[in-house]
DNA sequence: TCCGATCTGTAGCGGTGACTACAGAAGGAC
DNA sequence: GTCCTTCTGTAGTCACCGCTACAGATCGGA
């Protein structure tokens, strides 16, 4: 397919990228057209030609979001070793890019687990969230499966708790909590899951 | 003072009650002048003469909301016996009021930390999330001082595992976690503080 | 009964939100 | 160059937001 009449003036994936930083910064409601077309430094047909809503950019935005999250966690999770040591550093591994400086603090989908007036947007966000979990949920299984698990600990309490952490550390990092509280957090929340050397 | 002029045709203490309903449910931004007067019966004149501006009203809410949440907190944390008991009935509270049916699932507080064009409320939001958490921090120092903490155990990091296990109940309860799965997680972090009779 | 004070209902103000009609600009095909 | 297609900038539209002017209603006090 050739290119066809006047070309885009601006760069698309650019203009992305912008636009995630605006949502993920100030969140869908609080972050206006005018917001946006001033950022992308585009007039709004320009914005509403390419992106089609604001509605369709958010969830084109989400998408590039957890697509990024989603490939983090595989690269953890899936790490060779003890699956202890994998979520250990998926914890610590979360907490650094919940404090990353020059990215907005915590996580895009987390915090905005929000009262809003947009039912489909709060519904594609408890999806994904319940994503994560329900992953997390299958590590655990598979860790008590395979016996790297206390025979008395329930491997879907265990990732309920772990999922619990990841929002709250999520939570804390908007409200200021810097990289080192938020990594002593991860490792002490490991203590509750026992090394496998332990008595 | 005698009640002079007309007097208000509806109850101010009901209204708010209805109010902290409303701004609970749907946070700040989403509830409309039009949803408060339709939910309180009455119209915007009579709202802004018994309130203020809607800023005001949600403030009075909050600090109702609040000063429960505190009373609740003096309650559990003041009880007689060890405090590892206290932090441990506070966590449950905490994940039955979150849980409470007929109530707004999760904390007013907790829940609106989030991107938003209100500056004022933010801070006043963030404020009464410090105030907590520097509580629950004062509580550990007091325990470590008493001994009642294993030694190489920092009270600062275990107030933030606390703190950040409310927050993230806050969350999944929102998320429609119902209160056996909260319970739980309350009752699994309480295991990374050992019970004093340990090895 | 009249007055001043306060509340209530109607009706609408000014501002801002998302979104778009329309005309001109910039490319390829011929 | 001419035509067709697509993008861009100007300049709005319409809806909804928080908020309020104003007139009528309802009280206590004289």
């Amino acid at each position: 397919m050739a290119a066809l009449g006047r070309p885009r003036g601006f760069d698309r994936t650019v203009a992305l990228e912008d636009a995630l930083q605006a949502f993920w910064e100030q969140g869908f409601e609080s972050t206006s057209i005018a917001d946006l077309t001033r950022r992308l430094g585009i007039r709004p047909p320009s914005l509403y030609a390419a992106f089609g809503d604001k509605r369709a950019l958010f969830l084109e935005v989400l998408d590039l979001y957890y697509d990024r999250f989603v490939r983090f966690l595989d690269l953890t999770l899936e790490a060779p070793g003890a699956r202890r040591d994998a979520i250990a550093a998926m914890l610590l591994g979360i907490a650094r890019f919940y404090s990353t400086p020059g990215l907005p603090k915590g996580c895009m989908v987390n915090t905005m687990a929000v009262p809003t007036g947009e039912p489909t947007l709060l519904a594609r966000l408890a999806e994904l969230r319940s994503s994560v979990q329900e992953r997390l949920r299958r590590e655990m299984r598979a860790a008590a499966d395979a016996g790297e698990l206390p025979r008395d600990m329930d491997p879907d309490a265990l990732a309920a708790v772990i999922w619990t952490t990841v929002l709250g550390m999520s939570m804390r990092s908007r409200d200021g909590a810097d990289r080192n509280e938020l990594e002593a957090t991860a490792r002490s929340i490991m203590t509750i899951w026992p090394p496998p050397d332990d008595c």
